[in-house]
DNA sequence: AAGTGGTCTAGACCACACC
DNA sequence: GTGTGGTCTAGACCACTTC
């Protein structure tokens, strides 16, 4: 035991909570005490109470509803979180070295494919920018990214060959909020020449699309060279 | 506009936080009024702002520390959440018949790499279970699993012929705490033939290795059919 | 030493869902 | 209607960190 804070305080009791679920003292399906209930036993107010369960439902371990009452979920959906650095910053945390080139900038079309995920008529235009990023000297990711211009206009003066896309829009365009899909895919012939690879190798695909309320700010492609591997904790 | 929950709701006050952080009225880096200030502005109580901006630097868009104060993140770290379900219902939500196959279930010792991951012995013998799932008559996932039966041993009892491993852990054994690892490999010659499909297609990997405190429970790489793709939300 | 965020309390009202 | 969780308040004390 470790300073397990005071024994009132809603980590301990989140950790009792959590206790009893993990040893099946309360049953996947059955319900908690209320928390008037819980309160009087551990002797703390109720909004102590509150805030451990909260912090338990949203981890996916109960389930609340007003009236209802609590229950242990019965499928427990466990949820992974994923960091997301910048590029640049994920190399170098690497104890590697991080370089950047620029390999196109201009106006263009997108592909029928990614106008229709950013909701976009085909006939719009956008700024393309391809790029690559080296750990070590060595090709590590080569990017290939769409941005809405007309939601982020000072993308248009920035200098993507001294700046990676990536890092500026974080600086400069906040999102609200993303989709990122993940994949696997055999290596084209451009993809293997940029990253340096035999064709057909399997490389870790990163599709994320992000958006400023209801604008599609950007849509990105993310190809990372053979090995790479995406850590998280759950 | 729907219902923006009153005025004073922590909510309102978050969405007026995150406005604020968002249009650069506050720019990174910059500090962050007081929690005392900003609870007299909006005229409510100091623990409202405080959930307000809790809920924000739990996001990572500000960074808070006792008696220096609060100050929007330079940069910040966005964090995806990944809803992991158990893979029948995964694939039973995407409106798909799911069926389960063991392969082989027998006591062996586990590979070097999987038992150096566990932390275990080299000479300890773990239950390896090997499955496929199949979507719709095709095969969707191979699972290739070791499970650490002095930690879980009602798993010697379970029949993983008629529940998978992966539902029977879930229900069974719960874990505290769980390392994932995303990856592309091509087919191996096995992989190819049990998932249907050429050698050296591009699969999607998932590795899994899960604990109970400091005890491991189960290691297990998810080799999914090519197309697989991962879909999550930032 | 002092300022700031982190948390707890006791009480209250409300929203929602079930009856 | 009525019970349960969701939230807000006003005040208080504490922990951490910088000064």
């Amino acid at each position: 035991m470790t300073a397990p804070a005071d024994a009132n305080s809603w980590q301990a009791i989140h950790a009792e909570l959590m206790r009893r679920i993990a040893e099946r003292v309360w049953q996947p399906g059955d319900p908690v005490p209320h928390e008037v209930d819980l309160a009087a036993e551990f002797g703390c107010a109720r909004a102590t109470v509150n805030r451990a369960m909260r912090e338990i439902a949203q981890a996916g371990f109960i389930e609340r509803r007003r009236k209802a009452g609590t229950r242990v979920a019965l499928n427990p959906v466990r949820r992974a979180t994923l960091e997301i650095p910048i590029t640049r910053i994920d190399v170098e945390s690497r104890g590697m070295a991080w370089r950047y080139e620029l390999i196109e900038r201009q106006f263009a079309h997108p592909s029928q494919i990614v106008a229709a995920r950013m909701g976009l008529a085909a006939d719009v235009r956008l700024l393309h920018v391809r790029a690559r990023h080296f750990a070590d000297g060595k090709p590590h990711l080569y990017e290939d990214r769409w941005i809405h211009t007309a939601v982020v206009p000072g993308a248009l003066d920035a200098d993507f060959s001294a700046v990676s896309a990536n890092e500026w829009l974080v600086q400069n365009a906040p999102f609200t909020r993303g989709d990122v899909t993940l994949s696997a895919a055999n290596a084209s012939t451009i993809e293997a020449r940029l990253l340096n690879t035999p064709e057909n190798a399997a490389l870790f695909i990163v599709e994320r699309l992000t958006w400023h309320a209801f604008d599609p700010i950007t849509h990105v492609r993310l190809v990372y060279a053979p090995g790479y591997r995406m850590e998280m904790t759950i």
